[in-house]
DNA sequence: TTGCGAAGGTCAAAGAAAGTCAAACTTTTG
DNA sequence: CAAAAGTTTGACTTTCTTTGACCTTCGCAA
């Protein structure tokens, strides 16, 4: 894995929150033990830790606020719907937010990794360049992965 | 063999991979090192570091980025490249022969079964139905899930 | 009750890689 | 020797990260 600053707290942040479901953090505190301007806490955990990749997070400002981070624990029947339901929200499906949900899954025990990079080879874009581009395809590519998923 | 600056950064890559399954590096550097235009190194990737001799290549860009070379194992090196090899002579591929391909794929302990279950879900009609109907689709999804079985 | 300081939030611009592509150049081949 | 194949270069693009200026919210003390 690339070495950049952002890829560190990541890994800082998950292994200090281990096998538990919340952290509370200061999000200056951790800026400032890593030398880096305090919006990048925020770029970190927008990108790191999404619904998508498993995760909320919550905050309170001003005097003794916090950032608290929570590892989404969800029943396992009811995941995949509730995937299903939200890229169905938008009319497309973008590679990389395909990539943060399996993550999210592959975070949960739900599929392996080996079965992320198969799904991931099933729907990037070079497996989908047609000389007729079809919209949303991806999307219906991957519901059905789901839902194969599912019914095993 | 020519002694082209290619070459030279071919053999370089290839024993500062060794014996390693992996080598991660920087595409900048390694032009400043061999003063030469960064998108060489790109060229020297696509022609000596492709799938047709045992490699693929990964990256990612922006700060902290890098390219990842990784040598493809050697029993799916063989198999794998001959079966795209095989789709190939067709302009389509049924959904029917994607399946016995598969289990010759499980049968020789390449794939497990819920990997192919997988396979099955995102090549399947219902997954490749869209109303501007795209000829060889599924052969090219198809394609690309066995590079990305080789890339494990 | 109001105002100040201490959090955290937002957003856009700058920076840091890597990717693409075509043109120019070189080498090989018929 | 001419055409084809292979190599080298550089301008431009895309993606991801980092920074900083400015905004919002909250608790507490005067």
């Amino acid at each position: 894995m690339a070495l950049n600053i952002s890829n560190i707290i990541e890994e800082f942040i998950k292994s200090t929150l281990g096998e538990e479901e919340k952290l509370e953090l200061s999000r200056n505190d951790l800026a400032s033990y890593f030398s880096v301007a305090p919006s990048q806490i925020n770029y970190v955990l927008t990108t790191r830790f999404n619904v998508d990749r498993g995760y909320v997070v919550e905050s309170k400002r001003g005097g003794g606020g916090s950032v608290t981070i929570i590892r989404i624990s969800q029943a396992e029947n009811e995941i995949i719907p509730a995937i299903i339901k939200e890229i169905d929200k938008a009319p497309d499906l973008t590679f990389n937010k395909a990539v943060d949900i399996l993550q999210g899954l592959v975070a949960r025990g739900i599929i392996t990794k080996d079965e992320a990079i198969i799904i991931k080879s099933s729907i990037s874009d070079k497996a989908l360049s047609t000389p007729t581009k079809c919209e949303g395809l991806r999307k219906q590519i991957f519901k059905e992965i789901l839902l194969g998923i599912m019914r095993r």
